[in-house]
DNA sequence: CATTTTCCATAACGATCGTTCCGAATATCT
DNA sequence: AGATATTCGGAACGATCGTTATGGAAAATG
């Protein structure tokens, strides 16, 4: 944190009108629900209550904001996914965890649906293709995740040493960006709770 | 079949300058690769070798033009699914069959990668809700079939009565989504392939 | 208070969007 | 041949796209 101190130094000339953190904040929320290329900057600017000068100015421009909203994305309402996977857990009750917890998120009543990353952006006209593939790539980090995650239960036993763990993490992450598009054509919680806990039997015994 | 016979009478004015179902074909693989919305008349145009004036006297619009495009889709490249389906099969080796031929045709390489219906459309403007809404409602339709396809298993008495068939369906459903999204993401066959393989290890003992 | 610096609302930009209009081309029917 | 019917290529439409330029308001410093 820093300028909170009221009697900070200021620079020179007059001071932004309005939280940055906030109107990015809603310019997170229309492109979640939206998508990159169908949130329009007019859309943008009503939503984050700032001018096209403004957005420009703080921002960079449309595809810069994006970008910036997908990392304020993954830093908030996307933040469920780590801490589960890096608790202390048996391997297999952490996943177990990590689809409730998704079925509750994509559902949540004050949020779009879905997720920003799993399923979004999958296809796009040649000028967005920078930004379908920033998010693709997250979808690459998450499968990595996954990985990791999987590995570390194998080191601490709870796992088989001989399981394909590509396979697994890719499979854990296709039901993941499966939950996400259910959730978007507007799956109940309870379904998706059911949806998380079928996938579960794939899992392989120990 | 109609009119292939030569002598047929044709219809008053200049007869149409180009084969309506090659058009279609090119229009459908162009929303295909990019969606509805990023696909511009423009390109399609030039894709499907005809005038605006053609497209229009033909198909209607961009928006019918994408509906007739999604007919033709389910018709064509997508037309795998069903007979799987219907086919004679223990109801678990139908599902195995079901992924291993969606592996194949999600990765094929003189088509566009995913599946026109599992994970597309599912954000979009306001001014194309309809056509998300069209898309979503094939998912829906998709799931039913699957949910038939158990209810079909359980009456042959090769799957267990008292399974949550909805569930089943659904998890099975967001398995094909999700490894739509993965295609898109250049997941390789082999790939797909074990991710089926794993999620068939859900399915409920006999 | 004057000056300096920054912010921001508005308007305008060129490009592209989906759609429509119009005249020429090409067929059949009388 | 002339009248009629249908299609086609291309230009033009109004609307909207993301972006930038302009100029005045606001708030700091000196």
């Amino acid at each position: 944190m820093e300028n909170v101190d009221p009697t900070a130094r200021r620079p020179r000339g007059r001071p932004p009108g309005f939280d940055r953190e906030l109107a990015l904040d809603k310019a997170m929320r229309l492109f979640w629900d939206r998508g990159y290329e169908a949130a329009s900057m007019d859309e943008l600017t009503v939503a984050m209550g700032i001018s096209p000068s403004s957005l420009y100015g703080a921002f960079g421009g449309k595809a810069q904001l994006y970008a910036q909203a997908l990392d304020h994305y993954v830093a908030g309402p996307g933040a469920y996914v780590l801490p589960i996977l890096a608790a202390d857990l048996p391997t297999r009750t952490a996943f177990e965890r990590l689809y409730e917890t998704a079925a509750f998120e994509l559902t949540r009543a004050d949020q779009p649906r879905g997720c920003m990353v799993a399923a979004t952006e999958t296809q796009c006209s040649p000028a967005a293709e920078g930004v379908r593939a920033a998010v693709a790539e997250r979808r690459l980090q998450a499968v990595r995740a996954y990985e990791d995650r999987l590995r570390r239960g194998i080191e601490s036993g709870d796992l088989a040493a001989d399981i394909d763990v590509g396979a697994l993490a890719r499979f854990l992450m296709t039901v993941q960006q499966g939950l996400s598009v259910q959730a978007r054509d507007g799956a109940s919680r309870e379904e998706l709770l059911a949806v998380g806990r079928t996938a579960m039997r794939a899992w392989p015994e120990t």
